[in-house]
DNA sequence: ACACTGATGTCAGTTACTGACATTAGGAGA
DNA sequence: TCTCCTAATGTCAGTAACTGACATCAGTGT
């Protein structure tokens, strides 16, 4: 019986975060967070696709929330359907978790590099999402369009909640931006 | 006197893209880049910050041309007045060089790595136009979600302007899904 | 016992990118 | 004309991200 170890993807991407808070991400080779976690830098390649992917990990789990919202919602318009959808993917984001999320986004926000990731990331959200809604008989441009906007919504929202000064929750956020997001095009 | 010759810069970027195109952009190195306009890997460094940014020259020119169509535009909403930015911003693209961005979309469209950086692109231009309209007096959350929507917008009609079948003018398409915006939020 | 599988190690190699310093060409002014 | 200055480039050494190929090894099912 072994004394019981994380994964060491999981291992890996805690101690990146760590290196890279402490070091600054552009000062901490791969081969650093490796040697924290006893493995070799191949490992590391194993397990994440370069050194920026090592932060996004999750993102997947959130494109099946999303995707999952869209199927579940009631019917409605294109934009009712991603409300549900973005609305429904807060519980990926629970209370206990912004101070982790703050973190990472500083992070993110700090280094153009993470930046970019950061970016695809989101489109691929968008993607998923207008797929979901063609799925569901959502037509173009309706479909992207909707998508775009939802993820935007989102993306808003989210930076606005890791806001050192934020204390309104994620959804409340979200449904002001959906609603001056409504009256904009007016 | 001397033979005429194109800027050291201007002929690096012929050189990539074509490059780009006949070898594939993962399989061209920069020093190949470099040594088909007879000037060292280091020069191509000097003049472009890395690999992709030699794809993303006029970004720049773009980004001061929406700007300015804020700037210009007559008195109206927020919406109305990226809706005029963006339409102004069509003279950046006119027809005969749309084979030229067929072929550099493509090419941005067939690496993630280029795809990337467009959308960090896309991000400046969403902090521009959102500058520019609180510039005008345009208050958050409207200023971000209505340069939000307007480079979405843009993004979209690009993308269709470039696609091989499309003959509509750039700003045809952006007219259509500026409406199908406005009504999707209704 | 044996084969198989998945995760890891090892190692050599490529290439993007950077810093430091040298060189050169052309223009402005003494 | 000589000289200084600046901008662009060359040279060179170095770092670190990433990859491919192959070896090792622990566990698992048969």
């Amino acid at each position: 019986m072994v004394r019981w170890e994380p994964d060491t993807r999981e291992r890996l991407r805690e101690a990146a975060l760590d290196l890279y808070t402490a070091k600054g991400y552009a000062d901490t080779t791969v081969a650093e967070i490796a040697a924290s976690v006893g493995v070799t830098e191949r490992t590391f390649f194993r397990h994440f696709a370069d050194k920026r992917e090592v932060l996004f990990n999750g993102s997947d789990v959130l494109q099946e929330q999303f995707v999952d919202g869209v199927a579940s919602a009631p019917a409605g318009t294109a934009f009712e359907i991603v409300m549900h959808a973005v609305l429904s993917a807060v519980t990926f984001f629970p209370e206990e978790r912004r101070p982790y999320s703050r973190r990472r986004q500083a992070m993110i926000v700090a280094n153009p590099e993470l930046m970019e990731r950061e970016l695809n990331k989101m489109a691929g959200l968008v993607a998923a999402l207008g797929a979901a809604l063609r799925e569901r008989g959502v037509v173009e441009p309706e479909a992207t369009l909707a998508a775009e906007s939802a993820v935007t919504v989102f993306r808003l929202a989210f930076e606005e909640w890791v806001a050192p000064s934020s204390t309104r929750t994620l959804a409340e956020i979200e449904q002001s931006l959906f609603a001056a997001l409504r009256s904009l095009a007016r």
